[in-house]
DNA sequence: TTATAAAGTTAGAATATTCTAACAAATTTG
DNA sequence: CAAATTTGTTAGAATATTCTAACTTTATAA
């Protein structure tokens, strides 16, 4: 059995092949906060219980064992981020470093119990798919604020990142899944935009900002010339 | 910080202290099923991080500081133990595995919240009483049901042991905590007892069961000749 | 009250996770 | 392509938690 220390490796070895594709060795390191020994001798590690395919000077490739076992990590993650916004209450912002505990808790009961009790849920509160008990996870087709022309209707569905910091000026401004909004402009000069929604007619958002609100991507082929 | 591991062993101190006063290192060894010389290496930890006093020797007390940090995780223990119970439809004997692991996370509003949803409830789904933050403890007069005299009745109201089995035993009775149970007779040969409760006219259970049975101690000098 | 038993201690070792220092391989770049 | 940089590896050590074996102290009991 995985303990949390190599369960939290195989999430970031899953994440970083998601995000990255190939997975080097320096990038699990910094992605951990560990030295590079420290990544080294783990993967070696990982890659005795079957987890992880590994070849002195290679990029790194988790099993299918060591893929199921990630999934089930983020799953009991995200279900439980969902389960403390919806039924305990707790803020978006407040969540995540209850879960990242929780998430290794051995108990099948208990996670399926939550995810009864929230009927299924399909994404976390920051919009991030949940997988499902087979470690499929539904690809989402989001595009970033900032790739949505003016004049345009988007709906808010995820987030790019969800540090506290961030879900906090969310906060501030009235944001949060589900909102529809309306790109009024876009200043050319530092990628801000002006955006209405509900009580807020025109709000500007830093390009920073933009990026990082993942909106319906309806408008489907807009890369041409 | 303490380690879970720390914590199970302030957890086995705490309880050791309470039912038997003075605390030997092999009864806490005994206690957590590690070797002699594994608890004696702890003792002195725990020493360093003054949870604990100890010389050579001599039985293991408690610091101030190592009783409330026994409580918290106590408190932590029983609050989701009854977490589980009233809000997730857990049966009773299926907390402990859980309760076990949950008592060990790092965060307070989550078990603030469980207590707020739960009312600030006193006792654990077992009758065990639940310490306040500041490591108080209800102490409880409950009797055995074994030392009620026929003809009386009593409520259930704790027991003085919650294992799997047990509880699923009595799960097989219709027995649960607040029933009113009333002493039918009582079995000179083996200390079994007869006891009605709603549609138990006459239930026979055996002296084992009936010394984990803890009722209403009502009947309050009984010892006098 | 000495001998036996029980309880406690020390020493030495194993595993897991981490580090720094030193070195080697691969990649980038002028 | 050769030098510089980045990336990866090995060696050796530290801490936490655990063990067994050997020994000492304390308690029990004939």
């Amino acid at each position: 059995m995985a303990s949390p220390t190599e369960e939290n490796y195989l999430k970031a070895l899953f994440n970083l092949a998601n995000s990255q594709g190939e997975i080097t060795l320096s990038e699990l390191a910094s992605r951990l906060e560990v030295s590079l020994p420290t990544a080294n001798s783990m993967v070696k590690s990982l890659q005795k219980s079957n987890w992880l395919k590994y070849e002195k000077y290679k990029p790194l490739t988790l099993t299918p064992e060591g893929r199921l076992l990630a999934t089930s990590i983020i799953r009991k993650h995200r279900l439980t981020e969902m389960f403390l916004v919806d039924v305990m209450k707790f803020g978006w912002e407040e969540v995540h470093e209850v879960a990242e505990q929780i998430e290794h808790i051995h108990a099948p009961k208990f996670f399926e119990r939550m995810d009864e009790m929230l009927g299924h849920p399909a994404v976390d509160p920051h919009g991030s798919p949940i997988p499902d008990v087979e470690g499929k996870l539904e690809q989402q087709s989001y595009v970033p604020l900032s790739s949505v022309p003016p004049g345009q209707k988007v709906q808010l569905l995820a987030l790019s990142n969800s540090s506290a910091e961030f879900l906090e000026f969310l906060n501030s401004r009235g944001l949060s899944l589900g909102l529809t909004l309306t790109v009024i402009s876009t200043e050319r000069f530092d990628q801000s935009m002006v955006i209405g929604y509900l009580e807020h007619p025109s709000e500007s958002l830093s390009g920073k900002v933009c990026e990082r609100l993942l909106v319906s991507g309806l408008q489907a082929a807009s890369a041409a010339s």
